[in-house]
Formats: structure tokens, sequence, C-alpha cells
RNA sequence: GGUGAGGUGGCAGAGCGGUUAUGCGUGGGCCUGCAAAGCCUAUACAAGGGGGUUCGACUCCCUCCCUCACCUCCA
């Protein structure tokens, strides 16, 4: 698998000779996680998927940024400790990404559980004069570090001089980034050089080494996160180890909304909670999958809209093989299937290139529902069709909704009185039983010879 | 200003130096008691502008224009 690393600016063949551990930058938890957030972790929950179908192990590691100025913020706001702002939100993010099926990362690291591991990084980076003490904090000494800048393209001179008003003037150099911060406010922790919290950057740093080790084979997160925080940390643990830190760097694009990033400052977040009530896991899923994951990609309900009517033929196709009869032949599936497999796999392959994957997928669904309506699907042919499409789900995420055997007995139930009904002409019945049906959230599928149906998934702002 | 990513048919969005992307939408049809779902079929002669390289460019090079992101916390 060849993924596009963002430092060397090239696609590098992912190494899968032993287990692939991956790091993604999480969530400062201050407040509710935004369908941007959900985007970069689908796509890691997707690449995490697809290794793992290959029977390749992967440990993915996910931090939690429990001390941070906004937490401190919000808690002196509500009047309550900054410990209880951070545990509410985490508790928000569980529930938010649990409902958009993303598999739950091998760990998640609080950065208020590792204050030793942070402080003891710390004082390496000072005994090998790569950081300072100054009046207000530990920083990191930037100029020291010869590649500063690599990953993000910048130049130390022209960060120098851009660099915005300081007002800090006791840092060495302006662009000299905390590692320690001096503070007794809540929460604070006692150190070597003074009562204080640890700076943003050194958290991740100290995550990777801690769980992961020195040189890890991905690091990722969203675009923006590549300056500071990317640069900074390769900062820090290289100063450190003097090794790589990752082989490749993946970085997701932004959601933007009419074109703009989605920000608290412009007052256009559309959080994960509202999304998932409207529209539900898979349909966020499959919008957040459209396009190439390094690309912008723009919220909008039209854009949803769409993928309601492709998860629509996916459930039917999916209840088409379900709903199946008799045996056959399966020559054809059987190259069907393979062809999509290969299409779909090498599409992930080529830089997890999930909107191909995608139509790989659709392609399937299409040519079974071809299938269904020429009334040649047989269950001979859908037990081989389902395990390829139950595959392609698992790696994608998506579910289908579950039925019950008491549902599927009353609707068949139903499904036999209209039969009669619409023997006998009586239409007006007939229609009743179907409207009977379709609050249940089951759609009727008339074919030549049977009729046939599908559970809907319950989409709010699905109105069809 | 610097750095990066882009500008593809009504919309979304890939690949590729020469072959239909695909999907959604839209028109027509099949099926149906009527619908729905599904299927079939038609439809777009797309490539920001201008140069160049080439037998041939949407795909490579140059240039101009435009958009977005990062340069401050940010997924």
């Amino acid at each position: 698998m060849k993924i596009k690393d963002t430092l060397s600016g090239q696609d590098k063949e992912l190494d899968i000779s032993k287990k692939v551990r991956i790091y993604l930058c999480g969530v400062t938890v201050y407040d509710e996680s935004h369908i941007g957030h959900a985007r970069t972790i689908i796509v890691f929950d997707i690449l995490r998927r697809y290794l793992e179908s290959k029977g390749i192990e992967v440990e993915l590691i996910q931090n939690f940024t429990d001390v941070d100025d906004k937490i401190i913020l919000r808690a002196k706001r509500e009047n309550v400790r900054a410990s209880a702002i951070s545990s509410r939100y985490i508790q928000h993010y569980y529930d938010d990404f649990d409902g958009l099926n993303v598999h739950r990362a091998t760990k998640f690291p609080k950065a208020t559980e590792h204050i030793q591991d942070m402080q003891d990084f710390i004082q390496d980076l000072l005994k090998k004069e790569f950081a300072y003490t100054s009046k207000n904090g530990v920083y990191f000494r930037v100029s020291k570090f010869l590649d500063y800048g690599k990953l993000s393209k910048k130049n130390i001179g022209d960060l120098v001089v851009g660099a915005r008003v300081e007002e800090d003037k006791e840092k060495e150099s302006g662009i000299d980034f905390a590692l320690w911060k001096f503070s007794k406010d809540d929460p604070s922790w006692e150190s070597p050089w003074g009562r204080g919290r640890p700076g943003w950057h050194i958290e991740c740093s100290t995550m990777v080494h801690k769980y992961l080790g020195n040189t890890i084979e991905i690091h990722g997160g969203g675009r923006d996160l590549i300056f500071p925080h990317h640069e900074n940390e390769i900062a820090q643990s290289e100063s450190r180890t003097s090794k790589p830190l990752a082989k490749i760097w993946m970085h997701v694009g932004m959601i933007t909304i009419n074109g703009e990033k989605m920000a608290k400052s412009k007052g256009n977040i559309k959080s994960i909670k509202h999304v998932l009530e409207n529209w539900g896991p898979n349909i966020i899923r499959l919008f957040c999958l459209a396009g190439h994951y390094s690309k912008p990609i723009d919220y909008s309900e039209d854009l949803l809209k769409e993928n309601v009517i492709k998860w629509r033929q996916a459930e039917s196709c999916y209840y088409e093989m379900k709903l199946a009869q008799e045996e056959g032949p399966t020559k054809e599936i059987e190259k069907l299937i393979f062809e999509c497999k290969s299409e779909f796999d090498s599409a992930l392959d080529d830089d997890c290139n999930t909107h191909l994957a995608l139509s790989a997928f659709f392609k399937f669904v299409k040519e079974i529902n071809r299938i269904a309506a020429s009334d040649s699907l047989t269950k001979s042919i859908s037990k081989l069709a389902l395990n390829r499409f139950e595959k392609m789900l698992d790696v994608l995420g998506l579910v289908i909704p579950k039925i019950s055997n008491e549902e599927i007995n009353s609707i068949n139930g139903l499904i036999k009185k209209r039969e009669t009904m619409r023997g006998k002409k009586q239409f007006q019945e007939a229609d009743f039983i179907r409207d009977q049906i379709a609050e249940m959230g089951i759609e009727l599928i008339d074919h030549k010879t049977r009729t046939t149906w599908m559970k809907k998934e319950k989409i709010k702002s699905d109105f069809n």
C-alpha cells in the first residue's frame, strides 16, 4: 500500500513487515466534536479497517488533550474544575464516534495521566540543550534543531521575521515554543523547574515515544496540524532520539462550508451530534469518503442527500440478496466478485483512494440489483455476493440496521394478507397494508413473481 | 508577502500522454392495479486564460488569472 507522505511529498510504500504503528492526533476536549474531526478520524478508521482486513496488525494510538487554555477558560466560565470539562467532552467524544461506527483506538492516552513522562522528556531536551528555562516556562530552542521547518516547508528566517507580535520577551526567540508553562491555576503540577502545566506539542511526542517507539509507520492528523503542531513534534522527538519520528506523515483535508474552513470563530460549526441525528452514521461516512482524503470537501445538504440515494441502493441490494430464493449456477458472480475485490483493494492501496473504492462498491451494488431485476438472483449467487458485500461494508464501516425475527415474521404475515387482497383486486385494502408496513420502516418491492422488501434506515433528513 | 493544495461536464468527483471514468441530476422506457424500489436507455463533445513540448495533452513545461488552507489555537 502506498501513502502520500507530506514530508517528502512522495508516495511511500507502507511498511507492513511488522505491526503497523499509527499515531493520530486526537481532539482537545473543551467542546463538542464537529464533522471536521469526524472526517479525519473516519479516514484513519478506514485505513485501519482495511489493513486489519488484510490480516495486518495495527496499533492505533489517539490522544485526548485534556490540558489546554481553552479547557481552563471554559472551566472558569462554568465555575467547575478543568477535569469536569474534559471528562464531560471525552464522554461526548465516545458517544459521537461510537455513533459513527468508528472503531475505538487501541488506546486513548490523556495528557493529565502522563505528566511524569512529559517531564522526563523535557528533562532530556534540557540536558541536550534543546530546551532552556525562562521566567515563564521551559522552551524549545528552535535554532538548535537544524531541520526545523522541513515538514511545513518553512524556513526559520521567514518565521522569525513574520512572527506575530511576541509578548514574551523572556524567550530567546519568537518562534521558540513552550514545553512547560509556569502556572498555579488548576490544573497544575510540580516540576523540577516550577509549578505549571505542559505545552501542547510535548504531549504527542511523549505519547508516541511511550506507546509506539521512536520511529512509527504513520503519524497523522488534519492538514491544519502540519504547522506548528507536527513541526514541533518532529523538533522535540528527533532532538531527543536522533531518529525520524515517522516514516509517513499523512494529513487529511479540511471540511469547508461554502468554501470556507469550519471554525469556531466563523460560527459555521456542524457538530457530529447534530449531523448524526439528521443523517445517521452511514450517510456521514459516505459523505466523508466521497473525495480524496487529502483534499477539502465542502459540506452541503445536497451532497448528503445524494448519499442517501446511494445508501438506499445498497440497502436494496442487501435485502435482495438476503431474500433470494432457489439455487443456481454461480460462475458469473465469481467473476464479478473477483473483479470487484481487486478494484476495491487496488483503490485503497493507492493512497487510500476511497472515492474509487466506493465506486467499485456501488458498481457491485448496481450489478446485483441488475441481476435481481432480471429475476435471476438465486440463493447460491447471493451467498457468495453477500460475503463480498459484507466485507466491503466492514472496511468502509457501513452498517445495515439490524432486523429482528419478530419483525420479519410480522412483515411476512402482512405481505401475505396484502397478496390476498391484491388477488381479490381489493386494492384499497392492499394499499392500506402497504402503508402499515411502511410505518414500520419497511418498503415493499414488487417483483414480477413475488414481493420482497427492504428495511430502510431511519434518516431524519430523508423526506422521500 | 512566504509555503502548500487546487481550478474537469448542471452538481459531486477520479484516472490517464492517444481508448466511455463513475455517481447524482435530467429526458424517455420497462416493471406495477397504482406506486415505490430496481432495471434499461438517452443526455453532457467537459477540462480557468495564454503560450510551448509532442504525430497527439485534460494529462508534461512556462506564464498569467482565480480559489482554498497554513504562517496564531485549530481535525
